[in-house]
RNA sequence: GGGCUAGUAGCUCAGCUGGCUAGAGCACACGACUGAUAAUCGUGAGGUCGGAGGUUCGAGUCCUCCCUGGCCCA
């Protein structure tokens, strides 16, 4: 007789292998027809509400492994949001202007741009970013993400531009916008301002210059005796183009300056360089004459080497003694520093330099050349006057242009300016970081470090696509006119037609009635041509979001970026709420780090270590990728290679497969007919139970901490050490050999299927697909998606401290027995567990105590034919764990019963059944 | 160069306020099974806790310096 048909084995239709590159877009599909997301969304009505606001990609170029991330994080926060019970909506949005878009569409042009104005120019990038956006919401929701992508928001659309316009009223409003001359980044290739974010810096060789300035003026009694010689102070500089736009010489009041003799002249500079430098003019022959405090000098002259006027003696504390001379060339039109001390000495902020980078023709010498070629010239004619110490060349890191590469120069133009200072914005930014929760707990100090030392946020770009700064200049005295009402007025034209409507309408339409100038009384008015840095765009989708739609809540209980965005988004968010409410837009922010490569490297197409999303997709699937994104504590930089797939595709498998043989045991299980009450149910299946609840506790607790890597690792483990090494394979002789529909079988039927309908709920943030899949082949009614359904309620009743403190003791136990069957094997007494007796010895004790009362039990336990207490055994071996245990291992006793496999002396007894046991032939015959 | 941050077995992670021979899973090797089978089970071998000093009876855990990464800035 073939007995094997009289066995329960596993039936499933539940694949093996996920075959996830084609499973997911028909799971994908299946939710689309389903509108989860807005069933989710009704469900969702009457929920406390859980707002995370997406911070927007640029709708630029095919979504990367970064973008990936950082969904899928979102996505894991808000599916795990929603199946604790909150409402959590998603909107998805982008970052749609600026100048990356601008330049490809230059680019796609070509000529025919020159044919086309700035309304024309517009309509191409909209149409661009569109092209892109649509591009990346097809690639964001083929990672499983849910969200309501038919109605993102978008920065370029009618009434988010409004918004934009009318943050910037209300900063107008508050007197916190200002138009100011100041040194900023300009890419005298792009003619354009460069936002910080937009300069990278890159190794440069530049000139290196050391230049004497004749000190012209009266010396200070300290130093009297030195007059009638000539003394200059030596600056060193590697910028030379700078010289004409000298103003200042800054010296350090807390350093001692030194009066060296070289010949018969004087030179000044700092005390602690003079070796140094001595030796870099080739100098070996000099002498310090006498040193001093450099505050002696402050507001004395010297003379300009190259014009007839002054450069003044200054002091400042950015002076150092880390290169140059300790005598700073101070320029206050061409850089950050010369312009805060210069601003202080009430010097004049003077730029000699144009939009493209040319001198202006009325300056002496050099006008009309390029600053390029102006260094050589400024260089001969140093050196004609006799003013040029040395000329060399220096490599150091120097600031680019991030789109042409080009090197970019510091230069003084008219700029509108967010004032830090005005309302004090920076003070109130400071104090309202701390009424944030960041996540990890460092990101405060980061962003309060930048906030602390940033410049006034220059919003002014030189460019088209963007929105207008919507601010006019008095045509008659070329007064500008930033006045709230107005701009408010031009908003509420922006909520209509958007803010094309600047560049296709004249200022007098623009404006209300009966504006005139506040100089002159003309109400003649032209437009401002500048647009708005994109970052204030993004930094007010506080206000164009969350405050716009009802089912979002302001502030947002959580960001969630990456950490370059303490600078970006989290940044310019702050300053743009605090600034206009003074509130943060948001009560936690939450940082991942960055995707490197396995050797921990950062990813870049020359080193050719991309890895790039879609690949990853096409050969293990979105959901390795979501496993993985959990996987990784994301708090540091994040590693990515084929190996780290791999183990994950392993992992994955094993949690695939602990679901396919669970499901594979219920295919005859009903829960409403076959459950068994918990009472009734067999003290192991409850340990299961224990264990189940141990893990849910575990794992809803790391979602709520948005600690996913932790719930990676437990739910492997569980399904890895509790299920597959331990109870399921111990099932197994039950599962199989009772009679179906009896008790023994349906009470491990039923603690499996407790087991893997709660574990299904668990990974469903994560594991997205294979949850529903899973879902849909759970025997029993339930929501038609995993993702409508909440977590598994944790009430603990099934956790009993005894019970799982003995289970982790015959575990002990079981280890032991493991390690003796396996010398047995070795020795070939036994091939399969099945085969052996086992013999334990056990001192009186608590361990004896408990294999006695589970005397019964434990050849199940063992998966062993036969286990027995005994005074001792012959040959046996010691145990490792249990202290004074002899472990023997014998051939067991009896014939193999062709049924169950197990060894029994009943097999036999039965004449209809010969070669089965006892057991057997009871469930048989039944 | 500055700010922030990280470096524990091949991989992913644990190791709380310093205290037992540094743990887990996976991978790997070997073995078993062939009624979870491109599965499953068992056993085993892997770490000078980035390096060097120091504090301490005792340091992966505290201090200093250095090395190697990452983000941001200059």
């Amino acid at each position: 007789m073939d007995y094997k048909a009289t066995l329960n084995l596993p039936v499933t239709d539940f694949p093996m292998r996920g075959n996830l590159p084609q499973r997911e877009p028909e799971i994908l599909e299946r939710w689309q027809n389903l509108g989860l997301y807005r069933k989710l969304e009704e469900l969702g009505r009457e929920l406390p509400n859980f707002t995370l606001h997406d911070g927007p990609p640029y709708a630029n170029g095919h979504t990367h492994i970064g973008h990936a991330l950082n969904k899928i994080l979102k996505d894991i926060v808000l599916k795990s949001r929603r199946m604790a019970g909150f409402h959590a909506p998603y909107v998805p949005g982008w970052d749609c202007h600026g100048l990356p878009i601008e330049l490809m569409v230059d680019k796609q042009l070509g000529d025919r741009k020159r044919s086309m104005d700035k309304a024309e120019i517009r309509q191409e990038c909209r149409s661009y970013a569109s092209k892109w956006v649509a591009i990346q919401s097809g690639e964001f929701e083929r990672l499983g993400v849910l969200g309501e992508w038919d109605r993102p928001y978008l920065t370029m659309s009618h009434h988010y531009e409004a918004a934009t316009a009318r943050e910037l009223a209300r900063f107008a409003e508050r007197g916190g916008l200002y138009k100011g001359k100041k040194p900023i980044h300009w890419c005298s290739c792009c003619v354009t301002a460069l936002a910080e974010a937009e300069v990278e810096y890159a190794d440069h060789s530049s000139p290196s210059i050391y230049v004497k300035f004749p000190f012209a003026d009266e010396l200070p009694a300290e130093l009297a005796e030195l007059g009638g010689r000539p003394l200059s102070f030596v600056i060193w500089t590697t910028t030379p183009w700078t010289i004409p736009a000298n103003l200042a010489v800054c010296l350090n009041p807390n350093l001692p300056y030194a009066v060296v003799e070289v010949g018969a002249e004087l030179l000044v500079l700092a005390e602690g360089l003079v070796p140094a430098v001595m030796k870099e003019i080739g100098q070996s022959e000099y002498r310090v004459v006498t040193t001093f405090s450099a505050s002696i000098f402050e507001g004395k002259d010297c003379r300009h080497p190259l014009y007839e006027r002054a450069s003044r003696l200054i002091l400042g504390d950015h002076v150092t003694l880390e290169a140059g001379t300790g005598c700073v060339h101070t320029a206050p039109g061409h850089g950050q520093e010369d312009y805060a001390v210069g601003l202080s000495y009430g010097l004049e902020v003077y730029n000699p330099v144009d939009d493209h980078g040319r001198f202006y023709p009325d300056v002496e010498f050099f006008g009309g050349l390029k600053i390029g070629e102006a260094n050589g010239a400024v260089n001969a004619k140093l050196r004609e006057v006799g003013a040029l110490l040395k000329e060399g060349t220096v490599s150091h890191s120097y600031p680019h242009c991030w789109r042409c590469k080009k090197p970019v120069i510091f230069r003084a133009t008219e700029q509108w300016f967010i004032s830090m200072e005005a309302n004090d914005l920076r003070a109130k930014a400071l104090a309202h970081i701390n009424d944030v929760q960041w996540i990890p707990r460092w990101g405060r100090d980061r962003i309060y470090g930048m906030v602390e030392n940033r410049p006034d946020w220059c919003i002014s770009r030189q460019r088209s696509w963007g929105v207008p700064i919507t601010t006019f200049y008095c045509v008659r005295c070329g007064e500008a006119l930033a006045d709230a009402r107005v701009m408010h007025h031009v908003a509420d034209l922006f909520e209509a037609g958007g803010s094309d409507i600047w560049f296709t309408r004249e200022a007098r339409e623009l404006m209300p009635d009966g504006v005139t100038c506040p100089a002159c009384g003309s109400d003649d008015f032209r437009k401002e041509m500048d647009i708005l840095d994109v970052w204030f765009d993004s930094g007010v989708s506080h206000a164009a979001v969350l405050e716009r739609r009802d089912y979002l809540k302001w502030p947002a209980d959580l960001y969630l970026e990456g950490s370059d965005q303490h600078r970006g988004w989290f940044h310019s968010s702050l300053l743009a709420s605090v600034g206009t409410r003074d509130a943060t837009p948001y009560r936690a922010v939450l940082t991942h780090g960055f995707v490197v490569d396995g050797q921990g490297k950062k990813m870049s197409k020359s080193v050719g270590n991309v890895v790039a999303p879609e690949e990853v997709i096409k050969q293990f699937g979105a959901e390795i990728l979501r496993l993985w994104v959990a996987a990784q504590d994301y708090r540091d930089d994040i590693r990515i290679s084929k190996e780290i797939l791999q183990r994950l595709t392993d992992a994955y498998r094993r949690i695939r497969n602990t679901a396919r043989y669970i499901l594979g045991n219920l295919s005859d299980f009903d829960p409403e007919r076959d459950m068994v009450a918990d009472e009734d149910l067999l003290e192991i299946d409850r340990w299961a139970l224990a264990k189940l609840e141990e893990l849910i506790g575990r794992v809803e607790r790391s979602y709520q901490e948005y600690e996913f890597h932790v719930l990676y690792h437990a739910v492997h483990n569980f399904c890895s050490v509790e299920m597959s090494a331990f109870y399921l394979d111990v099932l197994k002789d039950r599962l199989y050999a009772s009679a179906a529909g009896s008790r023994l079988r349906c009470s491990a039927q039923t603690a499996m299927y407790r087991i893997l309908e709660a574990l299904t709920r668990l990974i469903a943030p994560v594991l997205s697909f294979t949850a529903e899949e899973i879902w849909s082949h759970l025997p029993g009614r339930r929501e038609e998606s995993v993702h409508l359904a909440r977590f598994p309620e944790f009430v603990g009743s099934y956790r009993d401290a005894e019970l799982e403190e003995r289970f982790e003791e015959l575990l002990t136990v079981r280890s032991d027995v493991a390690k003796a069957l396996e010398l047995a094997r070795n020795d070939k007494i036994i091939g399969h567990s099945l085969d052996a007796r086992v013999l334990l010895a056990v001192p009186e004790g608590p361990w004896r105590i408990l294999l006695d009362r589970y005397r019964e039990d434990l050849a199940a336990m063992f998966i062993v034919s036969q286990v027995d207490l005994v005074a001792a055994v012959d040959g046996g071996r010691s145990a490792e764990n249990v202290p004074g245990m002899q472990v023997g291992v014998e051939k067991a006793q009896g014939d193999k019963c062709e049924r169950c496999w197990n060894y029994s002396t009943t097999v036999g007894d039965s004449v209809d059944h010969p070669t089965v046991c006892a057991r057997c032939r009871g469930v048989l015959e039944v």
